[in-house]
DNA sequence: TTGAAAGCGCTAACAC
DNA sequence: GTGTTAGCGCTTTCAA
């Protein structure tokens, strides 16, 4: 590569010092009364020399890189993607670049971008924490870095943090497939205590129980997040036998979940929404080509995504220990997969 | 921000330079001849103020900073996406970290990314270069900056770049649906000089004329980039007027495309492949779930990735002006949408 | 066997 | 007005 060219190269090419150059470029010619000649002739060498200043070294200077973190569970998952696309745009507006890693949700990845991310000095980190990476999170509480969680967070901790309404939104979908007459709506979600599966769990259960509906065991599936393919056919199969249908109806927690079962369902030959209500929390490109177009919850990923740049943003300017939380409403996107049930 | 460690502290605390303490702490202690009971202690209280390096002054030392940046078109196309997934794994394995940032096709944002991206000192980019973007590779190339293109590269520059056989691929998929009794294959592209597109349209017109069928302009359409989705859609109404279709089948030469493409038929009620046999490139989750599962161009992007990123390493360590280029077969994953045409 | 010191590129307080 | 210098954290040469 070759070589830079440095405030020296032009300081010495000019005959002034490194300082004046600096001062020079850096647009404090005023301030620090440089002279008129010398300034005018450091601009000129500076751009025929193309120089362009070293951010590393600035970085060292400052203590500060102008750089964040950002961990999500899968780059690769369109949900994250997303993210990671209006993050990226929000971040650049404010003169900051990003790294990126995915944790896989697994709970070694997640600390070792966290370390490589911290060691290289970014100045922040957004975050989708894993399951059971309480203990990251609070060492990075305590080492007083800043940090905001999104997608999800943990309820025990005090943390910056940006969600979805989980609760709110899954508790109306909910709502909506009882009020089209179906009377045993069921749920596959991922097993994990993460806060955004718990709180659409709890909407779920919530919006079962004002609607005089005594929830069943039976009708909830957890699957795991590996090999979660397997698992959701597995549930399905369990929950639709076809000699008595355990559920009418089903809410699929996440889009990957709902774009599995829905393969299932077609080669089943389930009829959507005859034999089965759906509604499916996130969207889908697919659930357009599904022959019953799916209703869905619609996340608004640009507010989440805008709030947790800004969030993070006011945690690296101001230095304080106050922990901001912000709640996002959804929309629910009526398909025709929730329908009303024909009585029968 | 607490306070991170620094060589300095530790050597306070242990009372020793902090020569010595780098020395050890980079396991250097036996070159450097540090004396046993110096090194025990000088780990022993790294370890317990949980001493991190920090890379960016390490950085600034060597001009190596260990990162390299990564210019997608969008990183919310599930397509770039998931090579940015893969991509992030190798230079993990290698000990590299990634920027990454999309050019959304537009000549400047390129630029600006390129340009960050080197005054963060970046070892080496991975780039999906823009259309028209044939200076901004060649300004890097006479840098000597280390980078490779991927997905697509210029005819006419000489770089490192790791690209699917697109000919190839685009070759025998038409190849695939003249065998099948197709007469009028036609296409829809991006109208854009990269060398992913001449290529396919260059496979598609050599499929034509090597099956002795003439290529018929009427048949492709070329659809700008921004608002992709009216243009393509007006392509369609041209190539597919019911009175006389202009073309018997299509293939759609990216994912997008295809996505839009599917969406227009159905609603136009166009059966495939009774009406129009169909081909795409590049997958999607939806193919799945169009009536007749889609017939599609599957790139081996586990190998495009994995060779970007080793031709840039060797470009990183070696410093020589050698360039490689990778080329990468792709295979068809048979659907239902290309089959056998059915003689009237 | 250990330490002092220079230097990577940049900034800014301070001296002239 | 302009230059000198110290220092951000780290590595490494050279001298002790």
């Amino acid at each position: 590569m070759q070589k830079r060219v440095s405030l020296k190269d032009i300081a010495e090419k000019v005959g002034v010092s490194t300082a004046l150059v600096s001062y020079v470029l850096n647009g404090k010619e005023k301030e620090a009364r440089v002279g008129e000649a010398a300034a005018k002739k450091i601009k000129k060498v500076a751009a025929e020399m193309n120089y362009q200043p070293n951010l590393i070294a600035r970085g060292l200077k400052f203590g500060k890189t102008h750089t964040i973190g950002l961990i999500v569970a899968d780059i690769s998952n369109p949900f994250f993607a997303m993210l990671a696309r209006i993050i990226e745009l929000e971040a650049q507006k404010r003169g900051y670049t990003v790294l990126f890693g995915s944790s896989d949700e697994q709970l070694e990845k997640s600390q070792n971008l966290i370390n490589t991310f911290l060691n290289r000095q970014v100045d922040g980190l957004i975050i989708t924490p894993v399951a059971g990476s309480q203990s990251q999170i609070e060492e990075l509480r305590n080492k007083g870095v800043p940090f905001v969680l999104i997608d999800r967070g943990f309820s025990e901790l005090e943390t910056n943090v940006v969600v979805t309404d989980n609760h709110d939104a899954m508790y109306n979908a909910v709502k909506l497939l009882i009020r089209n007459g179906y009377k045993k709506p069921g749920i596959i979600a991922y097993d994990t205590p993460l806060t955004h599966m718990a709180d659409r769990i709890a909407g779920y259960k919530d919006a079962l129980k004002d609607s005089g509906i005594r929830f069943n065991a039976r009708w909830m599936a957890k699957v795991p997040y590996g090999n979660y393919k397997e698992h959701v056919t597995a549930a399905l199969d369990r929950l639709l036998n076809t000699n008595g249908r355990v559920v009418d109806a089903l809410v699929f927690a996440t889009n990957s979940i709902s774009v599995q079962s829905l393969k299932a369902l077609h080669a089943r030959g389930i009829r959507v929404p005859q034999d089965l209500g759906v509604i499916s929390f996130d969207e889908s490109d697919v659930f357009d080509f599904f022959y019953a177009p799916i209703t869905y919850i619609k996340q608004n990923l640009q507010a989440i995504s805008e709030n947790a740049v800004q969030s993070l943003m006011q945690s690296i300017d101001s230095r304080t220990r106050k922990y901001i939380r912000v709640t996002v409403p959804s929309v629910i996107i009526k398909g025709e997969s929730s329908n009303r049930r024909k009585t029968p």
